[in-house]
DNA sequence: AAAAACTGTGCAATCGTTCCCAAAAACGTA
DNA sequence: TACGTTTTTGGGAACGATTGCACAGTTTTT
């Protein structure tokens, strides 16, 4: 069963020219004279012509496509994110192709080294929570594969960055608990290693610091597998209740939801006690009950600011050696007040 | 900046053979004796050959990756199709494109057509909310794309196709809101030329025949793009509120989520009283409030089954030429009791 | 009028594999 | 020994597109 399409060799056939007058004809080269470059676009354009992208990749060896590594594409954030990359790579005529890592470091190197030998011109990759060792990133880099970090990302690897102001949201959720009168406000988190866990952690800390609360680092709970397991959430909150917090600020999607619901499962009488900031990019939150005070990424401008640097890199004429790390703002969105909260 | 790899010319010429000699030692062809075919292992593996899948898809004309059209990916129905879908394909050693439609028919089109011209050696879509023509698809077809739709079918195409049981689902969720004792209720879906909108609706009407309840199309509300635009579902629930129903059978995920979002902005006061059952694959369905009972589909089920079709079609030595639809069923997960809903 | 420059086109190599066809080596049989 | 078989290997043409180089034919320069 094959698709049948016509080449540049039919048209040359066809029009009795050579093929490379045909390919510099349809590349708009300067040195074929407008008549013969009129007829072969007309002939082109009569049998539907669609260069082989596939001949043309193993000849320019580049394949035009970029890939893309996340934990999970049922996440709003990196969801968002990846119609952040779309946008931008398809306007410059790269197609993406996305895979995921479940959080798994296993998966998420078995992806990648999937990834590159389709000969991908580029990666953009959040790490998973469970990464620790980036060797193998750093191999493929070396061999000369463009990277460019997005949300999670190593700090001892010189390479394009782009993150969320992470410090700022941590500070601005943790401070908006504070202000509305909580005293003791967990943190809930994801792998310690991680990149924005650490900055996350700090903006909590410094929120604490300015309304002089003292740091607790009992009252810290992280989640190794960033909350894909739900037991591993239900056991933090089972720690995190006898310390009788009045506020939780939670620092990723997942963690949010998750706790939120392993809340409302195993202690359904306090779930509405707490309250809640967290990091998530849900659409849904204005549904969800107890309702809480959001910190939302701007996601789709992270994949798009990622896929630029990204392009530059795989199109710079010489290797780059000058490396940015973009840092966009959060948005802090509060709780609604009583009114949705009536119903139920 | 470029990818240095070793290639079979590599090889060959470090083992003083010939490169055809190297390509069916390591495609493990019969005619090679095992001495050689065990020095060039070796050495295969000593400088970590991997083959060019861009050179061998060039020769063996297909490129092993498979074309997915969604709607949307931030959606939980997708994305779990998406994940079922990988969980085939990868283990199947195909890669996949994921392109999105926005439910609109012009990106669709020109989605496919891109993955078209990208080689793609087969297609799985489900058709956006606005398309009715697909005859840019029968054309694929007819040059040879293997195509198999699921969730959205065209009924006028003869190709594989993968659905959930929406007759039932439909069935049973309306059926589960008559007996908690509603008398009034409406129907809010997608654009009625869709294949699920009409099986849904179908299933409604069952229900409310058996129930003796008469139909009336007043109540039924059909929003043209699926929910993606907020205006459409706000508009929707403003025309239904004044009919006074007491439940609310609503046909897709969005559409449902959509709709309680719209509720709750535009009329607080009602929200609460009107049971709502509807369409959903949200993981988060327990924070919701109101609650709502779901019926919930298949979704990674369907991924896997379409993608089996799918590769079957694409392997197949002949044309295929004897096609099956298969239906899914589909699992109700009634709303929580109070519980849940005691907070806020 | 001869030399130089410019135009427009074609030839052929190349990218990395696969595979048909033939050649060489090894073996068996008369 | 000579011949036929079988097994193993190599040569080289694809796949479809791009591109450096060469070569006509025309135009400009000296």
């Amino acid at each position: 069963m094959r698709f049948e399409t016509s080449t540049i060799k039919d048209i040359a056939k066809a029009l009795g020219l050579s093929t490379s007058t045909v390919s510099r004809a349809l590349r708009d080269r300067y040195e074929i004279s407008d008549e013969t470059k009129k007829v072969v676009l007309a002939y082109a354009e009569k049998v539907n012509y669609r260069a082989n992208p596939i001949a043309r990749s193993l000849k320019e060896r580049r394949s035009y496509s970029i890939g893309i590594i996340v934990s999970e594409i049922a996440n709003n954030f990196f969801s968002q994110v990846i119609n952040g990359i779309e946008s931008i790579a398809y306007a410059r005529d790269y197609h993406v192709i996305i895979a995921q890592s479940h959080e798994s470091h296993k998966q998420e190197k078995l992806n990648v080294e999937h990834l590159a030998s389709r000969s991908i011109d580029g990666l953009l990759i959040a790490l998973s929570s469970e990464t620790q060792d980036i060797d193998y990133l750093r191999d493929l880099y070396g061999k000369g594969l463009p990277i460019v970090f997005f949300d999670r990302v190593p700090d001892n690897f010189e390479t394009h960055k782009v993150i969320a102001n992470n410090f700022k949201g941590s500070f601005d959720a943790t401070e908006h608990l504070i202000l509305s009168g909580k005293k003791v406000i967990a943190h809930l988190t994801s792998s310690e290693t991680l990149s924005n866990t650490k900055e996350r952690l700090e903006g909590y800390k410094a929120a604490l610091a300015k309304y002089h609360i003292e740091f607790n680092p009992e009252i810290v709970k992280y989640c190794q597998h960033g909350g894909m397991h739900n037991i591993e959430l239900e056991q933090a909150v089972k720690e995190l209740l006898p310390l009788k917090p009045d506020g939780i600020f939670i620092s990723s999607d997942r963690l949010t939801t998750g706790c939120i619901m392993a809340l409302k499962k195993t202690n359904p009488e306090v779930a509405h006690k707490i309250a809640i900031a967290g990091f998530t990019n849900s659409n849904l939150v204005e549904l969800f009950s107890p309702s809480l005070t959001s910190v939302k990424q701007p996601a789709f401008e992270i994949g798009q600011v990622a896929t630029e640097l990204l392009i530059s890199m795989i199109e710079a004429k010489r290797p780059v050696t000058e490396f940015e790390t973009r840092v966009l703002d959060t948005e802090l969105v509060k709780m609604q007040k009583m009114l949705g909260n009536r119903f139920l």
